[in-house]
This record gives structure tokens, C-alpha cells and sequence, in this order.
DNA sequence: TTCTAATCGAGACGGTACGTCAGGTCTTCTC
DNA sequence: GAGAAGACCTGACGTACCGTCTCGATTAGAA
């Protein structure tokens, strides 16, 4: 209930100019060049920061490039006001798969998820903050069309989960091309309507 | 009309034993240790096998990974005989779900999968001999069952295909637990009912 | 008008221990091993520095042993204070003798000089601070020697230098038995003697 | 007096042709581009010979490049027929400076000199084949000239030898340039008045 | 103002793995 | 039996990044 800002702190404040530098770089970097090109080496470099200062914030280049890719994504699970379930779940499966299918946030998160195997706090990061949130908003808008009597009762939420929201990045690990908007809206309405009955 | 056996293969023949050597200890390095782990030098040292070697023949260590998972799992797509279409799926889904699942295989996929967006020719063989057969054979099988009017003439099999099997691979990129064989049978059943109208 | 220290030496000083355990070790190496003992990777293992720092300093494993050897013999082309030019002929001759004789040196110039053929630097480098300072030393007393009528007005410096000079390397580059303290007398008496008329 | 050829040798003969085509590659390698492209790999490839064939006959490459400098130089120790001993001395130091200033000897012969310290067999070689007949050439010269009274009796007849041939080798060891003619006689002069009292 | 504390930039350092090159040794087939 | 072809192990090369470590320079609030 108090300030929340540390009224004691001492020293140089944080440069907010090197952060969004650093992100920007790494972002740069990892979109062409890949993986391999996003080093926290050149990362440093390109942002015209130090070495040290990248090793004090962050732990490492993946770790750079899910923190971008985590702030141009910030809100955007979203749900239109006055939507029906069904539609509720084709605008975030279909916004989901505009976001993997873009190409500058898409090649982001598959590098990101290739760094997870080797990197077991990215692959925390990576379910904590990007997959479980969608996992819950798409879960609830269909145990709230259950609940309507929309669905059957005996849906497997998770199930359901699953097959509306890994094809895109089933699509996306494997370099395959994305799914357009028709087939976002086939996808939807088969596993809706296998839902039903 | 002679023997098959190739008459000018002139030199020193390419040691057997040291392919599999190789192939063994990679798998087993990135089973215990990562992609981190499953190094040139470490897979050379573990496998006794000198590193010039290993490059002769594989051009990374991912390269390996991949070939020793293709030869377990060669001839790993069956139809049990005289089963129906959605046995035939049912059938297909369990047992990818169930490699996946496998944890001496998932992971090493994982592994594979995690090397791809660095290196093309990874991505390339990931999706001609792994991916590509496997979507062939469902898509066959699915095809199959729009011709005798069990699925709708409308289904758009790629969709389908996609709801299918994405599911394993998206639990098995992200870390999550894999789907259980209840899972899988639900899968298949929301999918096929909602490719029957 | 301060003091000479270098007021914006910024980063981490340069080690002068691991300088000196380099030097040192590529020494030991070439002493006990030839040339083909002192590599690189052999130098950073015996001086506990790390090959990366050595590349950073030297650019190969010759550069090492003769930046050594020029640390050991600097300022070893002295004139003995109140000489005559033949005394100050025979007292060089005789150090250079000594040196190219000295167990612990010879070694580690004929290394060096089997290295300078595929080496330009190493070359360059030798002829700059090893041998024109040498031969600018002898040449002066002779010519100081040909000024004071002592020597014949025609004598041909380079030449004469050559034939007091080249002995003691000759021997040392092709593994013969070192001059002893008499030959080098006599060596000097007898181009001298030559030279007068 | 019976035929030289071995009655008893069985199985194909050496290719009199590989051994020429090695020579002759070894020299040319090491001829435009120095003892570091004369490999053993480069010259079997140059002289369209087998790397077995060569490891059968030679122990390493500046072994092949000994032989062939060996082979172009032999029987360059010549005497002018009713030369004096001066004259003698001379015409041999003059041709021995002409070999070593022979850009198609010079190097080979620096190169060969380099893998001396590293390797004792090419050290022997180079004494016993190349180093002590000169010398001896040399040394038999002034002794003549000793004996006829033409040099003083005390001449220390080694010491002489050193200083008459050791300039051309220091020269090409060191990469300076050749003596010309007229140094080579002046040397000679200087030395021999130097004998004479 | 001066002190104190933190950040930042520069750069050296010990490591690990990379991919390559050459050296030798071997095994097999061909002439 | 000589030679060619080629696989193999060994060891060193020079490079790229890693993550850590000194330093000095900078920038703020606190004394």
C-alpha cells in the first residue's frame, strides 16, 4: 500500500537507451542471420554496448531475444467484446497464427524454442510466459461454451487445446508454411464441431 | 547375371564399427547432457572414433543425432492388416505419439528439431524423411476414407492431418507432458467426428 | 608536467606473468624438443595460459622463441671501454661466438631461423633486431679502423664483415662443432691481416 | 665384371617414372611457395603419385627435396684443370655462391636447411653430403698451397674454411642478398693475404 | 560540495569447440 | 611385389564465443 518505487536507490540508474538498444540488436540479428548470428558478441557490438553490461542484465542471447519478443507481443491475447465462444477461439487461433506467421516475431520464437532444450530457464520462461497464458484463455472460453451447453460435457478441454492451437507452431519448428485464414477456419470449426458430439 | 556385389570398390572400406560407434554415442551424450552436450569432440572421444573422421561423414553433430534416429525408427509407419480407416489413424497417431513420448527418442528429436533453424540441410532431411512420409501416410489413410463416404467430401485433408498429429510435437518441443493413450484416442475421435460433417 | 605514468590505460592491464611464463616455456620446449616441441598448444599447456591469450600476443610459435631470445641477449653488443678496433673486432666476434655456442641460446636461434624460410615476419623481424644491428656494430670499428690509416682505404666493409661474421652462424645452422675461443682469434687475425694490404 | 642388376628381383620394378615426377614436384612446390607447400600430401598430388608410394621410399618431404637438390649439383665440385691454388679457391667459392644464389637452388637448399634442427636424418644428410666434401675440396686446396710455401705454415686451414665458404650460406639463410662476383673475389683476396703472414 | 554507490565501457584472460590440414599407418584392389 | 585408392587416428592449427575478471570513467542520490 506504500509507494512501490525504492525511494533508497544509490548509484547510476539502469540505461533504459542500452536495454531497448540491446533487444532491438538481438532482435536484428536473430532475423537474419539466424540463431547462430544473434551472439551476445555481436549483439554487444551492433548495440554499441559492452560485453559486461549484456552479462549483467541478461544470461543469455535467447534470453535477449524472448525478452523482445515478449515485449512486442505484451497484450495481445485478447478477446473481441461481444463474441460468441466460437468466435472467441477463430480470433485467437487465427491472431495466434498471424503472430507465428509473421516474419519478424515467427523466426523469434523458433529460435527461441530451439534454444529451450539446451536452456532449461528459457524453457520455463517459454511456458510460464507465453504458452500456459494462451493454453488458459483459449481453455476457458471453451469450459465457458461447455457450460452454455455449446459443447459436449464430455470434451477434453486439453485435448481440444491441443489440437486448435500446435498446428502453427507444429508449422513453425518445421519451417513449413504457415496455415492461411481459410484453413485457421476449417481447423476451428472441425475440432468445434467434433466437440460438439 | 553375376553376384551383387560391387567389383571396383578399391581402397580401405569404410569402417562399420566406427559408423555405429558414432552413432551410439551421440545418442547417448545428448540423451544425458543435451544438445550441449552431443559435441563433435565429445561424441569422437566417447565413440573412439577421431574427429576427422566423423567429419567426413557428417557435416554436425545434429546430422548424426538425426541419422542414428532414422535408423531406429526405420519402417516405423505400419498399418495393421485389414484395420479400418479410423483404426488405421487411431493406430498411426498412438504410435507417433508413442516415439515421441519415448524418452530415449523425444528428446533426441527435440534435439534435431532444436538444430534446424541453423542449419538448413537439418530442417531439409527433418522434413523429407521424417516429416513428409508421415503426414503422407494419414493423409493416404484419410483420403481413403472421403472416397468411401465415411469423412466428408469437403474436409480439407491437410487441416486434418495437421489437428492430428501437431498435437505430440508441440507437447514434446515445449517440455510439456506427452498426451496419454486416452489423450490420443480423444484426439482422434473430436478430429474424425468433426470431419464427418 | 606531471609524472610519465600513462594517465588512459583503460581495461584490464596486460598479465607480465603470463608474458614471462610464455617466453619461458616456449623456451624450455625448444631447448628440450626442437622446433617441433615448441607449438603452440604445447607453450600454453607448460605456462598455464591459454592459447587464445597467446594468439591475442604472438602470432606464432617462432615469434615466441625469439622475442625470448632478443629478451635475453639485449644489449649484448657492448665495445669494451678504452678498446682498440681490433681488440673491439675480436671482442664481438668472440660474444657473438659465445652466444650462438651458449647451449641455451644456439638452439633456440636455429629454430628460429628454420622457421624464418616459411615465415616473412620472422624473417624481417630477424634481419631488423638480430643481424643489421650486429653487423652496423663490427662495420663502424672497421670503418673507424680504415679512417686511422689502420686498415687499407679499399678494404670492402660488407664483404669483410661477412667473412668475420658468418662462421660462428654456419657452423650453429648446420649442427657443426661451435669455433673455440682460439679459432675466433684467429679467424679475426687472419681477415684483419687481410684487410691491411 | 658381371651385369650390375640384381638377377633376384621379383614382383613389378620401381616406377623409375614416379621417382622423377616426385622429385620434380617436391622442387617446384617448395620453389613457388616455400617449405610450408611442399607437403608430403601436395606432392603426391602434383606428381600424380600415391602418398603410399612416397612414405615407401622417402622418410619426409624435405628428404625428396635433399635428393633432388642432390641430384642437380652433383659433380659441381670441379677443379679448372692447371688452375693454381688461388685460382682453384676461388672458381670453387665463385660457383658455390653461384649454386646458393641460384633462385632454383638457393630455396631448396634454405628449406632443407630449415628441417635440419627437426629432423637429425636431413642434419646427417646435409654434413655428409652436401657440407663436408665442399669443405674438403676447400681444406685440400690450402693445404697444397701450405705445402708449396704459398701460404704460411701456421694457417689454421679450418678457420680458413670458414671464412671463405661460410659468407654465401649466412646470406642465404638470412634472406640477404647474394655476393656478386666481384665480393666473392675480394672475399677470396682478403682470406688468402690474411694466410700469407 | 563532497562522498558513496552503482552502471557502463574497455579490454585481458582461461576455456571449449569449431572445422581444417597434414602426417603417418592401414587395408583393399589393380597392374 | 609395386602402385593407387582411400579410410583411419593423431595432433596441431587458427578462430569464434563464452563467461569472468580487472580497470577507469560516468552519473546519480546522500551526507
Amino acid at each position: 500500500m506504500g509507494p512501490t518505487r525504492d525511494p533508497a536507490r544509490r548509484g547510476r540508474p539502469r540505461s533504459q537507451a542500452a536495454r531497448t538498444a540491446v533487444l532491438r540488436a538481438a532482435a536484428d540479428l536473430a532475423l537474419d542471420g539466424g540463431p547462430a548470428a544473434a551472439t551476445v558478441e555481436a549483439i554487444a557490438k551492433r548495440a554499441q554496448v559492452s560485453r559486461t553490461t549484456i552479462y549483467k542484465w541478461w544470461p543469455s542471447a535467447a534470453a535477449i531475444v524472448l525478452e523482445g519478443l515478449l515485449d512486442t507481443v505484451r497484450d495481445s491475447i485478447t478477446r473481441p467484446p461481444g463474441s460468441t465462444a466460437v468466435e472467441a477461439v477463430t480470433h485467437h487461433v487465427g491472431s495466434l497464427n498471424s503472430i507465428l506467421a509473421d516474419p519478424a516475431v515467427g523466426p523469434l520464437l523458433r529460435n527461441v524454442i530451439a534454444a529451450s532444450p539446451a536452456d532449461p530457464a528459457i524453457e520455463r520462461a517459454l511456458l510460464d510466459q507465453w504458452i500456459t497464458p494462451r493454453r488458459a484463455a483459449v481453455a476457458a472460453t471453451l469450459r465457458e461454451a461447455v457450460d452454455r451447453g455449446e459443447l459436449s460435457a464430455d470434451v477434453d478441454i486439453e485435448v481440444a487445446v491441443d489440437a486448435l492451437v500446435s498446428p502453427p507452431y507444429y508449422r513453425l519448428v518445421f519451417g513449413m508454411a504457415p496455415l492461411d485464414g481459410d484453413a485457421v477456419l476449417r481447423l476451428v470449426q472441425t475440432v468445434w464441431q467434433g466437440c460438439r458430439r
